[in-house]
DNA sequence: CGAATTTGACCTGG
DNA sequence: CCAGGTCAAATTCG
């Protein structure tokens, strides 16, 4: 497994002629935490279906949210960090200031927009400044919000397209909330597990606002059991799944795992009874279900 | 028929 | 000028 950062997936050792950077464990520590993100980021596609019709399903989607943000945002800092120790340490200013300035550039950036002018046109291009959340998964989609496709790019050097979303509320509630999806290339570069695992690069920009303004930060919220867009949780969407064959082995045994010590068999079954699934193709469809739920590789979870 | 997706055109920062 | 982000008409889907 290989996990970086977007561009700092281009210079997997800066350094190299240098021997062992002096940020050895900071790499390490920094694809422990991709690893952990990842396993996270499964486990709630697992865990988020079992609970339907669960009051607790919008608290338990928010809390994921959390630990993927908070690890996100350590991971920028490590890699900020781990820039900023190796253009002190490193002779060559010039090169290592071009360095440093691609990488904060392109890997996690959290900050505000701060005095960024904005263009008075509608149509303008993301400002890097935006804070985004990098997060490397298999399941790039089942993320507890609903999302709307509206393009698709080409990127260079990159085998698989790129797809871009945003909130489905965006409109009509103004949520600025958008993310990009694009699978991982299964070449040096890329991220791919051993087992073959597709994985896939999701870019958060801005936060939902597609959320009742009552609603606090994020812990110690109390959920009304049956309020749909009106819970106080960030969760204010219809939420789908799609778990490709990729999938069906790897969550399979994972649940298999656990059902021998706490999961019920009859969850199990019912999760996969439901989950049906479909193959992988270009970028994986998602879309909403039929309301049966049976017979074609699409989870509905209905309205938190 | 309305909503979601696709896709080529358009726009803009670097 | 190019790469990539967004728009919007056309198309597909439920």
């Amino acid at each position: 497994m290989k996990v970086e950062a977007k561009n700092s997936s281009r210079h997997p050792s800066p350094r190299g002629r240098h021997g062992s950077s002096p940020s050895q464990s900071q790499v390490e520590a920094l694809r422990e935490m991709a690893r952990g993100q990842s396993l996270v980021a499964q486990l709630r596609a697992v865990v988020l279906p079992a609970l339907v019709d669960d009051e607790r399903a919008g608290v338990v989607a928010q809390m994921f949210q959390s630990v993927l943000d908070c690890s996100a945002k350590a991971m920028a800092a490590l890699k900020l960090c781990q820039i900023e120790n190796q253009a002190r340490a490193d002779a060559d200013g010039v090169l290592m200031a071009d360095d440093k300035k691609r990488s904060v550039k392109k890997v996690v950036v959290v900050s505000d927009d701060g005095d960024n002018a904005k263009p008075h046109r509608q149509r303008k291009r993301r400002r890097l400044a935006d804070e985004c959340v990098t997060l490397e998964t298999p399941v790039p989609h089942y993320d507890g919000h609903q999302w709307r496709k509206y393009g698709q790019k080409v990127i260079n050097n990159a085998k698989h397209p790129r797809s871009y979303y945003r909130c489905t509320y965006g409109q009509e509630q103004g949520c600025k909330a958008t993310k990009t999806v694009q699978q991982k290339d299964d070449n040096g570069a890329g991220a791919v597990y051993e087992d073959d695992q597709v994985m896939f690069a999701v870019v958060y920009y801005g936060q939902h606002t597609c959320k009742p303004p009552s609603s606090s930060d994020t812990d110690g919220t109390v959920v009304d059991s049956d309020s749909r867009c009106s819970s106080n949780i960030s969760v204010t969407c219809t939420s789908v799944a799609v778990i490709d064959h990729h999938r069906q082995s790897s969550l399979e045994s994972s649940l298999l795992d656990m059902a021998e010590e706490d999961l019920a068999t009859e969850e199990y079954d019912q999760l996969f009874d439901v989950a049906a699934y479909e193959p992988l193709d270009s970028d994986p469809a998602w879309e909403m279900d039929d309301a049966h739920g049976h017979g074609h590789g699409i989870l509905k979870f209905g309205h938190w």
